[in-house]
Formats: structure tokens, sequence, C-alpha cells
DNA sequence: AAGAAATAGGGAACCGGTTACATATAAGAA
DNA sequence: TTCTTATATGTAACCGGTTCCCTATTTCTT
């Protein structure tokens, strides 16, 4: 690979003019650039971005950190980011932590040896939950970066932010079903160490209690996010004798364990027990299921956290700034044929 | 950001003992290693791998490039890479192309900038199909780098790459049916510029005529492997006087789209028309649709991918190599129903 | 016509590491 | 005891760019 020195010294200039030439700095005279830029075009000269890096000291990436590149809420956001950094002309260093602080941790450090200039992050956990967590707290804290932080939040959170109406939505949830007639419901909670599961429980209970719904306490059903536990949980819930008329489910996998189990149990959503959940199901109704739902849009909160990525990388000093992304509701009239 | 010059001069001795201690290379005392451990813990410091990388002549990332990272099949495939490029230590610049074979070249331009030790690419079309692939074919070829193409092939690919059974999944899609006791079949089939498009159009035309199944000409349906393109096809399909026992759909958008189609046109696949298609459709039973499909392991595609890219990276001098990933059938009954 | 300003380009230090080579001391072998 | 070898560390060049500073022409100004 030709060099910026082999370059120079075919066309017969110094280094900095070459420079001069490649970061339209400085004064050229339009016949040494034309000459320079025909033998970078001969040769295929392409700069090294570790030696730009260098001498400049800053480079022209940013680390994005995602608990789990194969969910598709983790891949609409990345989505969403790298549309705008390609506008940008910023690089992507990606790292899938799968789940784990300690890999969260290493990752951090890859991304400072490359110096990037930013990183968006999807922690793998609410911090100040555990020992490791606040450790990792600190760590970033010391890193002096420009950070946002997608759907995660918690006490003392200074960053930059991209956060869900988790609370609002799921006070929403419980208008809707109440709305659509039902009295009484029940909800498929999330892992209640997180924030986000806490906010969605809450918002539910305050929205059916301002409301007029009941949730019984029996009828919260304790749920970690995941498919497989929802299903067991719901499994056995439905069993029990009587059933609420409605439930509110924290999000899509769990939605998904729901379906699973109703459909065993011979139970219709939207005819036998009216049926809300947090999250998109795609193409549910392509399968013939009426299934309401509140949602946000995951490419945006992708797009949004690296609008603010960007404003924090040019304005360090600015106060702390959080986007919430509004959720949208999709009824598609399951909760309504349950009145009756 | 301390440097090694600093931990050197703190620590009372030359960059280069530093660099042995970083490196675990050459000779230094127990003691003079204890110190100078002990400073770069208590100052933080952390090596710039840009000046690694520009010293060393070589880095330790790989280069991403895929049309849609929002596309679960290609988020799968990048959790699989991601996998294994944590345990090699190897950092990943990711790249969506957005399907658009122009920032496809622009990528491909920065990662060479990086100076990235490989390549894994999805490209976003066949080259060799337009004068724009033909040109970044070319361009790939002088990058005299490992590169490793991901589900896609054409004539005289150099590359190694990891590929699907379209051929061979296509015929036995093709034996099912027949086996389920159809005796005529559609296809919805894919964008025929794409030879996984045709392999799958003539794996299932080939199955058929092996085994006696009847595929009339007017009954392939020229889809693009996009949804709504499906979507349309088949509805205007659906109103044909004298549809086909069954229909083989050539990838899972298109699936989705037929079976709006079908739901619309209130005719039940498994019941009304046979059907079995390509690529997993997750769910499909938890909304109570039995589907039969023939899939591949997404995540092992990008594992696979790593280790030919691995092996590459170790022996450039090795001949091409190319994986099969082999397909899966997922029989979910839903032809069986449709014999009578 | 003379001084000021704009234009063109070179020299060399610098960014933060790595590494070949040189040197010095300590330990082991003859 | 002396020569060899292993151990420990320093010196300086190098990787490929950027940029500050300096010099030399031109081109304006007045």
């Amino acid at each position: 690979m030709i060099t910026i020195k082999e370059v120079a010294d075919l066309a017969g200039v110094s280094k900095a003019t070459v420079s001069r030439v490649l970061n339209n700095s400085g004064y050229v005279s339009a016949q040494t650039r034309k000459k320079i830029t025909e033998i970078m075009e001969a040769y295929h000269y392409i700069p090294s971005a570790a030696a730009v890096t260098l001498s400049r000291q800053e480079s022209r990436t940013i680390g994005i950190v995602v608990p789990e590149i194969g969910n598709s809420f983790y891949a609409d956001i990345v989505h969403g980011i790298s549309q705008l950094a390609d506008e940008m002309d910023l690089s992507l260093v990606l790292f899938d932590t799968q789940n784990s602080i300690k890999k969260e941790e290493k990752v951090l450090q890859l991304l400072q040896r490359q110096r990037v200039k930013g990183i968006i992050l999807g922690p793998s956990t609410d911090y100040q939950e555990t020992q490791e967590g606040k450790q990792l707290f600190h760590q970033l804290l010391e890193m002096h970066l420009p950070i946002v932080i997608v759907d995660r939040d918690f006490p003392k959170m200074p960053w930059d932010a991209v956060l869900y109406e988790n609370y609002e939505s799921s006070f929403q949830a419980a208008m809707e079903l109440k709305n659509a007639g039902n009295k009484t419901a029940g909800v498929l909670a999330g892992n209640l160490h997180l924030k986000i599961a806490r906010d969605r429980l809450e918002g539910f209970q305050d929205g059916a209690r301002a409301c007029g719904l009941t949730v019984r306490k029996e009828h919260i059903l304790p749920g970690n996010f995941t498919m497989e536990e929802a299903y067991k949980v719901s499994k056995k819930f439905l069993e029990t004798e009587k059933l609420p008329d409605a439930i509110y489910s924290c999000n899509n996998q769990m939605t998904l364990g729901f379906l699973r189990a109703a459909r065993e149990a011979k139970i219709e959503t939207g005819k036998d027990i009216a049926f809300i959940g947090n999250d998109r199901i795609e193409y549910a109704d392509i399968f013939g299921v009426p299934l309401s739902y509140i949602c946000r849009d995951n490419y945006e909160m992708g797009r949004k956290a690296m609008q603010l990525l960007e404003k924090r990388m040019q304005f360090p000093k600015n106060g702390q700034e959080i986007l919430r992304i509004p959720y949208t509701v999709s009824l598609k009239g399951s909760e309504k044929k349950a009145i009756d």
C-alpha cells in the first residue's frame, strides 16, 4: 500500500503539500493539485486511518455497545444509528456484550483504545443494582467521553439518554383496557430489578387506579421479560378459577409466551380474555390474530441516540439531555370484543 | 490520556521497557515489571490502538458489511460473527450499505483506510449483473485482502463464502409437497437477477420434475423477495380460476405477503391450499397457524463466516473454500391436510 | 516603486507506540 | 578465573500522516 511519502516523491513535492491536497487546506496551485490527484488515483493511494487518528489526536469512529445484536430491538436501533453515522462520515465499532457485565467492561476498554469520539451504549443491566454494575458505572464516568444511553434509566444516571415512555405507555394501556369495557385486569410484569420493568408495572397500576380498573395483587404475574418464563407463568395463571377480564403484557417476548399458553389453554384473546401488550408484535394480523399493542419506533430511537451523541460531541459542556420516545397505540379490536 | 512515554518517565525506565511489559516480550525484571504495572493501573494507562496499528502495520479489526442490519437474517449473522470475533479479540467495524451499491463502494474504501485484517461481506447484489457491480468486483479483487462472502454466489466468484443450499432445499420443498399428496404446485419466485433466486426456482422445478409434481408456467409468480410485491402478486393469483394444490414461497418476506393475501381471500393454507416456504417464519405456531418451512441457522452462518475468515487470514494462500449451510425441514402438517 | 498581502510550498517536529541493535551486568561453564 | 551466555534495559529509527513555521514568489495597494 502506497504512502503519502511515496505520492509526494512521485509528484516531486513534499508530504506537506500532498497532505494539503488531501485535506483541502492551505494553498496549493491548481497544477500541483492536479498532478498529485492523478498520482493518487493511479496508484490507488488510500490514507491510513491509524496515522490520521494518531497525528490528529482524534478519530472518526464511535462505539456502539448492545446486549444482543440478534434482538430485533437492538438491530433496529443500530440500523437507525448507522444511517445517521453514514451521513456524518463516522464509522461504527460494534460490540455485543451478550448481556454480560463482564464483557461490557472489556468492551469499554477496547473502545478507549480505539480512542472513539463517543459511545452509544445499551447497558446489559441497570448499573446501581449490583456491585459489578456500580463499578462499571464509575469506569464509565471516568472515561470522560460523550456517552448516550439507550433504553435504560436508573438513579443518578448522568448521561444523555433516549428513553421510552415506559410509565406513560403502561398507564395508557390500562386506560385502553378500561375503555374497552373491562373491569379487572392482570399484568405480566418484567424483571423488577430493572427500572423499566418497575416503571411499566407502576404505570399500569396507576393508570388502572386512575380509571377504575381493578388489578388484584394475585393477578400481577412475575415474569422476567423472556418468553419462556412468561409461558410458564401464564400457563399456571390461566388455570386459575377466576380470570380477570383483561391482561397487559409488559413486553413482546412475554406477549408471545402468553399467547402460546393461551392457545394451549384454548383461551382466545379478544374473546375469552382481553389483551394488550407493550412492544410491537409483527405480523400478528397476517396470522389472523388481531392484537392490540402499544409500541415505539425503534429505528427512530437509534436515530435520536445518534443525534444526541453528535450534539454531545460538539458541545461537551451542555447540560444532560434526555429524550423520550413517544408510544403509539395500535388497537386491533382484540379487547373490544371481550367486553361482554 | 496518559501515554507510554509518561508511564516510562514515572517508572524511571524507557518506553521500550514499558512496551515489553505491555506485550510480555523480551526481558524485564520482576521488580521493574511490577512497578510499571502499578503505575499503569494507577494512572489508567490505555495504549492507543492507532499507534499500535501504525507501528505494527497491522490492526486487530475486521470489517463487516451488510445490506441491512435491521433485517433479522443479517442481525443473526452479525451476532454469530460477533461471538467468535470476541473470542479472537478482534473488533468489528460495521457498515450497513442500505442495499446500495454506491454505499458499498464507499464503505469498502473506508475499510481500507482502517487497514482492516479482513472483511465479511454480504453484497447488496450479485456482482456481474450490472456495470457498477462489475466495477465493485474489481475493486474488491484489488484490495488483496481476506474476504468472505455471505449468502451470495455468482459466476467466477473467487472468494471464500458461506452459502445456503438454495437449490437443494428448494428441491426438497417440492418433494415434501409431493409427499403430502399434492399433484400440482405454484412458486412464488424471487428476483431472478440474483443467483440465489434462480437456484431456488430451478431447485424447486427440478425437484417437482423428479417426483412428478406439476408446475405450470403460469403458476410461477414473479416476486422480488419483498412482502409488498408478493402480496400484490399473490392477491391476483388467488383470484384465478384453478389454483394448484400447493404453493412454495422462496423466502420469508414473500411468505408473509402470501399469507396476508390468502387471509384476505379467505383461503386457508393447510386446508384450501397446501403451503411450504423457504426461511423460518417465527412464531407462526404461536398464532395458531401451522406452517411448513425449510430453513437454515443464520447464527451458525455468521459463525462459519468468521471461521472461514480466520482461516483465510492465517493462510492467505490456501485454495478457495466454500461452505454450505444445510437446510432443515420443519413440517407443521399444513400441507398434509390439504391432500384431499 | 515600494511595502503589504496573498499564494505556493518545503522542513521538521510530533502523535504513541514497536523493534532492531547496542550495551551492561550477572550467572554459568570450562 | 576467564569466557560464554542469559538477563535487563536503553537508544533511536520507524510507522504515515498533520501542522506549525519559515522562505520565496506573485499580486495588490497606495
